[in-house]
DNA sequence: GTAAGGTTTCCAGTTACTGGAGAGTCAACG
DNA sequence: CGTTGACTCTCCAGTAACTGGAAACCTTAC
């Protein structure tokens, strides 16, 4: 599998797929004898959770970490299991902060009319105790 | 308040909460004789808006439109509405998204003993067809 | 009144990409 | 077999969104 078909079915673009083996993050790929990298489904297994992982705002280093508890046959499962219980405090976390934001764009969906008129109900009553804003 | 305060109350760093003066996607804070911003809790409000949005990928420009939604009286409802249909969309898409990689994590936890010995299952697993990396 | 800590502006540096130039490669069509 | 169009390569510069640090000013508390 070529470069492209990697990225696309990982869902990244192919400069990021490039650059994150000039990084380190993912070790380089092999090569044709023209130069061109070739990837298997184990790579782009790969890719898509750092896709996942940098969408939610773990940081390349963070990544980095993650991915060490799936290729570090060195580290113990106590190691494995204590950062990964603590990366899941994280995303559980964020989808509570997630839902709010959800929250409050739903309510200023249900609270408007969706016709022309341009009083929000939002709007009055931004800046009120209550706003979600 | 004084900018750290507000920066604190809305969990963003002081230098954020200048920035995001200092490229107008929050008005411009009053000012104490001396050169202080003050800050009142509906800066607060959408300082703390922001910041969610961010964190869930909301670019800028985006967290912009977002604010428009709130503070441009002269959008129609039905305007409103559209936009923010479409931003609850992306949301509800990201919400699935951080059910994968926490069920990914989650997985790596479960299976693995938490003990010293450094047979982890995930580890064994890595690259077989139901791998969740 | 002076020391500690908060605030100001400004400017440079960082992270994580992202775009573009210029050149090589590949697959297909005529 | 030639060539056209899509894909790939490297390299280097640019962008988005901060982030750190310097030098100077302000405030509060002893």
């Amino acid at each position: 599998m070529n470069i492209s078909t990697a990225a696309r079915t990982a869902g990244l673009p192919v400069k990021t797929v490039r650059y994150y083996a000039d990084i380190g993050l993912v070790s380089a790929p092999s090569r044709t004898e023209a130069g061109y990298r070739t990837y298997d489904a184990g790579a782009v297994r790969k890719l898509v959770f750092i896709r996942r992982a940098r969408e939610f705002g773990f940081s390349i280093g963070e990544c980095r970490e993650l991915l060490s508890l799936y290729e570090d046959q060195q580290r113990s499962s106590a190691d494995v299991k204590r950062i990964a219980m603590k990366r899941l405090a994280e995303i559980a976390e964020k989808q509570r902060e997630l839902q709010s934001l959800h929250d409050d764009l739903a309510h200023l969906v249900d609270a408007c009319k969706g016709d022309d008129r341009p009083d929000c109900p939002i709007i009055d009553g931004l800046g009120n105790r209550h706003g979600s804003l």
